[in-house]
DNA sequence: AATTCGGGGGA
DNA sequence: TCCCCAGAATT
């Protein structure tokens, strides 16, 4: 057992490791693969473990190389992504594809990286340190939350953010800077959680300020919440032999780019008249009700014709997987 | 500095 | 229900 708190960490992770697709065993002669690495990276932002494993595997399988990913079409990346959310990671997860074919390879450093679109300060530091072993400090909220507890910052992280960031600058090592970074998001997500922190099977209890005041859990303070607007609109459910009339939505804004039902624009006020049926769909700002309104002929615009027994392959998000749902459930 | 961007796992 | 997740881009 290592006097050292950092040593200790390490070697918690070497023994305890989550054994996830894009990793290599900590302490392996190898490196894992930048495309691999930077593909979990950007899946993995504002989005869980748990969610993202099985479609890793997914798109890895589908294209099993960066320039597969680059010379896949915009619709079919974009409908392989539904589900997972925040669609501005999808398109730009295609730009950046292209680049890099075009640059002939992942930069290897942090700021090479930085100049990728969808690749922002923790992902391009996280990308070098990991895939690269530079010495670059990925900072993300696990990290934000086990070194204001180990260093006892109180507060909203909103409010202590840079002397948080301060802190993780000034304490991370210059060599394994990646599998510090990797043994601190493993911790973060095993062991020091948000609500309740398991420090009886933490490494470094013993030199952590919040274990020390005997209530780790309120460290860092929680955020304070907006209250969630509701809204209102209407979906078309447009049927014809089999198929449904689908549109595909702005490229930029909410579910931009994405295919979807055809209908009203969402607003704060109610309907003229109760709908007969609606889906129910929160998203992080707002909670929208989406009433179902059956229609015989499509709109004026673009759109296609869409085989209910092969929706799967539109890639709906899914708020409109929802309104599908229930219609097909009435048949 | 604040807001906009999804969705689901887990308590 | 509610909280939070390996954040980035825009305003």
């Amino acid at each position: 057992m290592s006097a050292n708190w950092k040593n200790r960490l390490l070697e918690h992770y070497r023994d305890h490791a989550r054994d996830l697709p894009w990793r290599v065993r900590p302490g392996s002669n190898r490196r894992p693969d930048p495309y691999h690495v930077w593909l979990s990276e950007v899946m993995l932002q504002q989005t869980t473990v748990a969610t993202v494993t099985p479609r890793f595997a997914r798109f890895i399988e589908k294209w099993p190389e960066v320039s597969d990913l680059a010379s896949a079409s915009r619709e079919v990346l974009l409908a392989e992504w539904a589900g997972l959310g925040y669609y501005a990671r999808a398109r730009n997860l295609h730009g950046c594809a292209q680049q890099v074919v075009a640059l002939g390879g992942f930069p290897e450093d942090e700021a090479g990286l930085r100049e990728l679109p969808g690749i922002g300060a923790y992902t391009a530091a996280a990308i070098a340190a990991i895939a690269f072993d530079a010495d670059s400090v990925p900072i993300d909220t696990n990290v934000e939350r086990v070194v204001a507890r180990i260093e006892g910052i109180e507060g909203p992280l909103a409010e202590t953010r840079s002397e948080v960031h301060d802190a993780a600058r000034a304490l991370w090592p210059k060599e394994r800077a990646g599998d510090f970074a990797q043994a601190m998001m493993d911790l973060g997500a095993t062991i020091c959680r948000p609500k309740t922190p398991r420090c009886g099977e933490c490494p470094v209890s013993g030199d952590c300020a919040a274990f020390a005041t005997g209530a780790p859990e309120a460290i860092p303070a929680p955020k304070v919440r907006k209250a969630r607007p509701e809204r209102r609109g209407t979906a078309w459910w447009i049927e014809r032999d089999g198929a449904v009339w689908l549109v595909r939505r702005p490229a930029k804004g909410m579910l931009g780019g994405m295919a979807a039902l055809p209908g009203s624009e969402w607003t704060d006020g109610a309907w003229p008249e109760e709908p007969e049926q609606a889906v129910r769909h929160v998203f992080t700002h707002f909670a929208l009700t989406l009433a179902i309104e059956p229609r015989d002929v499509p709109p004026e615009g673009e759109g296609w014709w869409q085989p209910i027994d092969r929706i799967d392959e539109a890639g709906l998000p899914t708020l409109y997987a929802k309104v599908v749902e229930a219609m097909t459930l009435v048949s």
